[in-house]
DNA sequence: CCAAAAGTGTTTCCTCTACACCCATGA
DNA sequence: TCATGGGTGTAGAGGAAACACTTTTGG
């Protein structure tokens, strides 16, 4: 595509980047998916996977694609959406980029490879990358909050939180995914009636899974909904900090 | 800030532009902000305002000094947030450009006037422009689509509706705000008790403004909350397409 | 039989809707 | 005193929180 010789070819010197905030749950808790950077700026450090829009590329297949190539993380069922644009002036050393977050949710996942641009990618507990704990190249730690922010709100008022899971899950799973990612203990009882009375959110397979002990679950898949009605409202549910299901 | 030599110069040959949906209420319709455009491409067309992202620019400032430029419109006390960006290859004629939309809300304000890249700037009924009457230049029917859609989602559960009312308002005309960009009927007397037990949502201001007819009305002014609980549900109104209050 | 996890029923409370009713002003 | 719009009281429906209780498995 030739550029039509316009009156402003001086803005024409800017670059476009993708970093995407994946997050999962693993081992009771949310974690986000970062990667080593392979290259300068910021050799070594940990940052978002992510890297440059090609010439003829939109920014979504873009994100696609860097976590295909950074973290092998390509399947289709990968929950996406655009999160926002960070474009503070100095917020790249390499010159004028603009980045377009997005937001990933992924199932629990074997842990993922390292690719081109990246010499390991892993996941890393939320907390210890919202604390301070964990140092972040760029201003990623300012999308990760954004990121987490999101996916809390979106929790609420829609069907979200299946992303979190493999295709069939069990009700206890889909709970533990409100748990964790708000940080709240819920009734199982009411959030099972709740979630089974939500048009359209969630459909019965059938099937059930048996475990080590107690009564074999009812399986389920996500349901054609998007949005939850009526929703799961935070402010309803108790300041408790969490269920001391452990130990 | 000179770019550091970076292994991909290749990528540097973007621009970056805003675009401004700003809505508003007038006449009892939701409005959307266009100006003619002055210089092409789409010289003569109707457009969203915005503009180039300047070279050492953050996206919201250029947000706010696009609208002041074209449109007269940069009081302080306007809701600026933003939207989404869009990305696609061909979205521009001119070469590649990426937009970062904004979303702005304002109160009824005096009709404003064209500034240098636009011949003029006037107010447009949003049914026009989403219906397809009105034609808009480049991608901005998306733009203003999406817009919309957010407007009318962060109502709910947010605070948003103060927005469109100037710094003092009734009751009254709160709830108009409601009922216009929903496009719903709905009971004052409900919506007087609700709004006024969300905490921090209004204050009164103990002024009670005159009118022609009928018992005067309390004053308010916007409070310090930001996010709206209990949250205005709009699945729970009626299906009842307008209230019937002109002739 | 016991432990553990899944799922149901029931009570109580609280919010929301619908609507009757009262209040304050101008003409 | 009438018309017009602002604001309160209240009864009934529906949803949610709390929690006792039953079901189904493994040991």
């Amino acid at each position: 595509m030739a550029a039509v010789s316009g009156p402003q070819p001086q803005f024409f010197g800017m670059a476009v980047t993708v970093d995407v905030v994946v997050l999962t749950i693993r081992d009771d808790e949310l974690q986000v998916l970062l990667v080593e950077r392979g290259v300068e700026p910021f050799r070594g450090a940990l940052a978002l996977p992510g890297g440059f829009i090609g010439p003829d590329e939109d920014a979504e297949p873009a994100a696609r694609r860097e976590l295909a190539e950074e973290t092998a993380l390509d399947r289709g069922g990968l929950y996406l959406e655009q999160l926002r644009t960070f474009a503070a002036p100095a917020r790249d050393p390499r010159g004028r980029v603009v980045t377009v977050a997005y937001l990933a949710i992924a199932p629990d996942l074997p842990v993922p490879v390292g690719g081109s641009d990246a010499r390991a990618a892993r996941w890393q507990p939320v907390w210890s990358v919202l604390s301070g704990h964990v140092k972040l190249a760029f201003d990623h730690l300012g999308i990760v909050e954004y990121g987490v922010d999101r996916a809390r709100s979106k929790l609420e008022y829609t069907t979200l939180a299946t992303a979190f899971c493999p295709e069939v899950f069990t009700m206890t799973e889909l709970r533990r995914v409100y748990e964790v990612v708000w940080g709240v203990s819920i009734d199982a009882r009411n959030f099972h009636r709740k979630v089974t009375n939500a048009a359209d959110f969630l459909e019965p397979t059938g099937e059930r899974r048996v475990l080590e002990t107690g009564r074999p679950a009812a399986l389920y898949r996500r349901g054609p909904a998007r949005t939850l009605f009526p929703p799961m409202l935070r402010g309803a549910f108790p300041p408790v900090p969490l269920a001391d299901s452990g130990a």
